[in-house]
DNA sequence: TTGATGTTTCCATATTTCTAAAAATATGGA
DNA sequence: TCCATATTTTTAGAAATATGGAAACATCAA
């Protein structure tokens, strides 16, 4: 991932509104949820709404796709992990007391993984 | 780390600049750099690179002391980590395919370590 | 086609952020 | 004390972002 990318994707996430909406996604995958449910459900109007989404968009961190009247946002947890470990890069090689811990609190959560 | 930090975090690193600021102290731990310092390696006039290093301290991704005349900046790692993990939270419980991947990177570059 | 529903675009206003010169502050040496 | 060096604070104009109502656009059903 490109530096330009990283910080309009640190960018979109440094905001109160578009956070709250990438977490809900993050926690509705892989379903998604439409553009009107995400306004209602965080009580944010859809003109409002439809402009945070975009911005999410444009960083790369929401995907959408048109079901019927509705379109779908759904969060791109790829993208996430590509921003992750960009900040994560410069510190790896020099610093393992950084990446070390950070794994293994992440090992912990992946229980009964195939790796599919 | 609550979310308001989060938000402080992304929001400070969302900036070409800091991001650069952020990146050079994190190859620099445990060391440092000095604000004149960074403002010349970075060629930012000294006034916005105070600017910025506040910005920084403020959402406490770097923390200073003061040697003689010079301030020193280092990266606070600890605190870089806190906000990742927080971004990965969500979707650690239901959805390894992401922390799988992203443990086993920060795993394969941790080679010797005895775990300070 | 008409009407109902869902979403985005347009627009204006309010707010925040970026930038860097100038002035102020802090430190250490002579 | 006075001076040189290092950094921060103040300030202010320009640019970017947030917000939400109204209108426009898209889809589907009748």
């Amino acid at each position: 991932m490109e530096t330009s990318n990283v910080i309009e994707s640190f960018s979109a996430l440094a905001q109160e509104t578009r956070l709250a909406i990438f977490r809900l996604l993050v926690r509705q995958e892989p379903d998604g949820l439409a553009a009107g449910e995400l306004a209602r459900q965080l009580s944010v109007p859809h003109a409002t709404m439809s402009a945070h989404l975009a911005v999410l968009s444009r960083a790369g961190l929401v995907v959408s796709r048109r079901q019927g009247r509705s379109i779908i946002y759904r969060a791109n947890l790829n993208h996430m992990q590509e921003a992750i470990r960009f900040l994560v890069r410069d510190c790896c090689a020099g610093h393992p007391e950084v990446c070390g811990p950070l794994a293994e609190s992440l090992i912990g959560c992946t229980p009964n993984q195939d790796r599919k």
